[in-house]
RNA sequence: UGGGGGAUCGUCUAGCGGUAGGACGCCGGCCUUUGGAGCCGGCUACCUAGGUUCGAUUCCUAGUCCCCCAGCCA
C-alpha cells in the first residue's frame, strides 16, 4: 500500500465520505464538484478546494468531480476568468475530463424549478423596493415581517414570474422569493430571494434573459442537477445548509446532495480575498493577476513554484473546521522540499565584486567540471569556465570579518567552487567614495577540485562567475506583500496601509554563469547557495530576467541576526 | 444581547474512553567543496470550572473566548 508519507491524512470529510460509501449512500457513488464563480482568478485557497474536490473523487474508486462555473451573475462575469480557471485547474494537475459544466445552461430548468415553487406555494414574487425588502428582513435579534406581497395568490405570481423573465419590468421592480418563515432566527430563511431582474448581457446566454438565479437558488439545484453527493464549501455557507436543503427538497430535484463546510485557507502575510485581490490589481499596486507577490495561481507559477509542491502543501495543512492561518514558512518548506529535488544548480553572482588571481595566467581559461545536481546523479555534469578574472558575491568578502564569518576576508582563504582555494591578498577601492573595487587574490594551483592533492580544507566554499564568460542578467526579488503583524489595519478600509512598500526589488547587473543564455522561459534552477531562481516570461537571450522562487535556508543570515540584537 | 460554527505545541494538524502523535518553526549536534541538502537530539499544547468513570483531549453540565450571518454577491 502506501507509506506513512505518501498516505492521506485523515480529515473529517474524508471519513465521511467514506462512511458514505460504506453505508451504500448514493448507491456507493462520489460525485464532488469544484464550482468557481468566473469573475477572479484563482489563488492558492482555491488549490486547497480543488485538491479536496478532485482528490476525494481520484482517490475513490469510479469517483468523480466536475468543474462547475457558477455564473448566475452577469455584472461581474466574464469569459476571461472562464480561460483563466480552466488554465489553472488544468495546471494544478487535475482535470475535469469531458464534465465542465455552467450553471448558466440549467437556466431554463432552474426556472422550471421556479414555476414549480410558486405552483406549490412555496414562493411568491414580491414587488418591495430593495430598501424596503431591506427593512422587512429585520435583524439578527429582531424577527423580520411578511410582505404585503407575501400572499398574492399562485396565479398573480406565476404571471408577474413570466412577465419578468419577458422583459416587462425594469430591475428590482418584483423579485421572486422563497415563503419560508419571516420570522426565522436564521436570516436565510427569511423569504430568500430567488431571482432578480437585471437587464445585463451574460457572456454566456446574452441577452436571452432578464432574470437570473440567486446563488441559493441555483447551486444547490445545481448541484442536484449534477447529481453531485458531497457538495463542499466554505465555512461562511454553513447556515445556508438549512436553505439548501429545503430548496432541493422542495423543488422536487431528482437528487440530494450533502452540503459539507470546511475552513478557508488563510496564509499569513499575504491578502486572499477576492475583493483586496482585485483593489490590488485595480488600483495597480501590483503588476497584475500574475504578479509573483500574488498568492493566485498565475502568480505563484510566475514566481516559480510548482503544482506538486502546492499540492503537497494542501495535502499537508489538512481540513477541518476550524478558522487557521498558515504560515508562509510552511509553503515555502514545500516549495523548497520539491525545488531541491529537480533544480539544476547552477552559479549565479547578484551582487558583483571583481576578484583578479593575480597568479593565474592571463589568456588561459579553464573548464572545470561542475554537478548539476547533487540529488539527482542522472542530471549530470557540466562544464564552468575558469579565468583571472572572476565576480564573487559581495556579501562573500568582509574587510573586517565578524565572529563567525569564514568567507574571504584579508589573508583569508576560501575555496571557489568547483575551482580552487583562493587566499585574498589586496583590496582596491575607490579614492573617492572609500567603496571596495576590487580583491587581489592568489590561487593554489594544487588545489584543484576533484585532484589528487586536493587535500586541504577550507572553512567556506563560494560561488563565481568567470569575467569575461559570464552572462549579464536582472534578478527579481520578492518579499512578503504585507508588513509584518499588522491584523489590525488589515480590517480596515484602508487595508492597503499595511502593504510592504518594499515588496518588490528588482536586481540588475547580475552575471551568471554562460550556460544560462540558452534557457528557456519558465525554466528552475538553483542559484547555489542563494535560492531557487527561474526565468520570467520577460525574460529573451538578450536580457536575462531571473525571478527568485525562494530563498535557500540561510544558516548565516540568522547568525548575523542574532548578532545584530545584542543584549544591551 | 438571535442563529450557526469553532477552541490540542509559536503555526497547521492527528486523536473517536487507556502513556497526546506528525509536520513547519525554533534550539543544539553530526556531516558537508552549497553556512544548501541530509542525519541525530531537544523544545513547547488538550480554553476554564465542575461532573460521570478505575481512567476524560475524547462523554455530560455550566462558563469563557474566537469566527460567520441583516447583498436583488457568491
Amino acid at each position: 500500500m502506501t507509506t506513512p508519507e505518501s498516505s492521506p491524512s485523515s480529515n473529517f470529510i474524508r471519513d465521511l465520505v467514506v462512511a458514505d460509501r460504506a453505508a451504500g449512500k448514493h448507491r456507493g457513488r462520489v460525485v464532488t464538484r469544484f464550482p468557481p464563480e468566473p469573475n477572479g482568478y484563482l489563488h492558492i485557497g482555491h488549490a486547497k478546494s480543488i485538491a479536496l474536490n478532485f482528490g476525494l473523487a481520484s482517490e475513490t474508486p469510479g469517483g468523480v468531480c466536475h468543474l462547475r462555473f457558477d455564473d448566475t451573475n452577469p455584472t461581474t462575469e466574464d469569459p476571461e476568468y472562464v480561460q483563466a480557471i480552466q488554465e489553472d485547474v488544468r495546471w494544478l494537475g487535475f482535470d475535469w475530463h469531458d464534465r465542465m459544466f455552467y450553471a448558466s445552461d440549467y437556466f431554463e430548468q432552474l426556472y422550471a424549478f421556479a414555476v414549480t415553487l410558486i405552483k406549490k406555494g412555496k414562493a411568491y414574487v414580491d414587488s418591495l423596493t430593495p430598501d424596503q425588502i431591506r427593512e422587512h428582513r429585520g435583524t439578527l435579534t429582531e424577527p423580520g415581517r411578511d410582505s404585503p406581497y407575501r400572499t398574492r395568490s399562485v396565479d398573480e405570481s406565476l404571471e408577474l414570474f413570466a412577465r419578468m423573465r419577458a422583459g416587462e419590468f425594469p430591475d428590482g421592480l418584483h423579485v421572486l422569493r422563497a415563503k419560508i418563515d419571516m420570522g426565522s432566527p436564521n436570516i436565510n430563511l427569511r423569504d430568500p430571494i430567488l431571482y432578480r431582474i437585471r437587464h445585463a448581457t451574460h457572456y454566456r446566454t446574452g441577452s436571452a434573459w432578464c432574470i437570473y438565479p440567486a446563488y441559493d437558488f441555483a447551486h444547490p439545484l445545481s448541484d442536484a442537477l449534477e447529481g453531485i453527493t458531497h457538495s463542499i464549501c466554505t465555512l461562511e455557507f454553513e447556515d445556508h445548509r438549512p436553505l439548501y436543503d429545503w430548496v432541493v427538497a422542495e423543488a422536487d430535484a431528482p437528487h440530494r446532495p450533502q452540503q459539507i463546510e470546511f475552513a478557508r485557507l488563510n496564509l499569513t502575510s499575504t491578502v486572499m480575498s477576492k475583493r483586496k485581490l482585485l483593489e490590488l490589481i485595480d488600483k495597480k499596486l501590483v503588476a497584475g493577476w500574475d504578479d509573483p507577490r500574488l498568492p493566485t495561481l498565475k502568480g505563484l507559477r510566475r514566481r516559480g513554484v510548482t503544482p506538486e509542491a502546492i499540492r503537497a502543501f494542501c495535502e499537508h495543512i489538512g481540513v477541518a473546521k476550524r478558522d487557521a492561518i498558515v504560515e508562509m514558512q510552511l509553503l515555502e518548506h514545500f516549495i523548497r522540499e520539491d525545488l531541491n529535488k529537480r533544480s539544476p544548480r547552477v552559479m549565479a553572482v547578484l551582487r558583483p565584486l571583481k576578484v583578479v588571481l593575480d597568479n593565474y595566467p592571463d589568456g588561459l581559461v579553464e573548464e572545470l567540471e561542475a554537478v548539476n545536481n547533487p540529488e539527482d546523479a542522472s542530471a549530470g555534469t557540466r562544464k564552468v569556465p575558469f579565468s583571472r578574472t572572476l565576480y564573487i558575491e559581495q556579501e562573500d568578502f568582509r574587510e573586517d570579518p565578524p565572529k563567525q564569518f569564514y568567507r574571504l576576508a584579508p589573508g583569508r582563504e576560501v575555496r571557489l567552487r568547483y575551482g580552487y582555494i583562493i587566499k585574498c591578498l589586496s583590496v582596491t577601492k575607490d579614492p573617492h567614495t572609500g567603496q571596495i573595487t576590487e580583491l587581489h587574490c592568489t590561487y593554489d594551483p594544487e588545489t584543484k577540485s576533484g585532484s589528487a592533492q586536493e587535500q586541504r580544507k577550507v572553512k567556506a566554499t563560494i560561488h563565481w562567475v568567470s569575467a569575461s564568460h559570464a552572462a549579464q542578467a536582472s534578478v527579481r526579488l520578492y518579499h512578503p506583500l504585507l508588513l509584518p503583524d499588522q491584523p489590525k489595519l488589515l480590517a480596515d478600509q484602508d487595508w492597503t496601509r499595511s502593504l510592504n512598500p518594499h515588496s518588490f526589488e528588482c536586481l540588475t547587473g547580475c552575471l551568471v554563469e554562460p550556460s544560462l543564455r540558452s534557457a528557456m522561459p519558465g525554466s528552475r534552477f538553483q542559484f547555489e547557495r542563494q535560492g531557487y531562481f527561474c526565468i520570467d516570461p520577460d525574460s529573451s537571450s538578450s536580457a536575462l530576467v531571473f525571478n527568485r522562487t525562494v530563498s535557500l535556508k540561510d544558516a548565516w543570515a540568522k547568525v548575523q541576526k542574532t548578532q545584530q540584537t545584542p543584549p544591551r
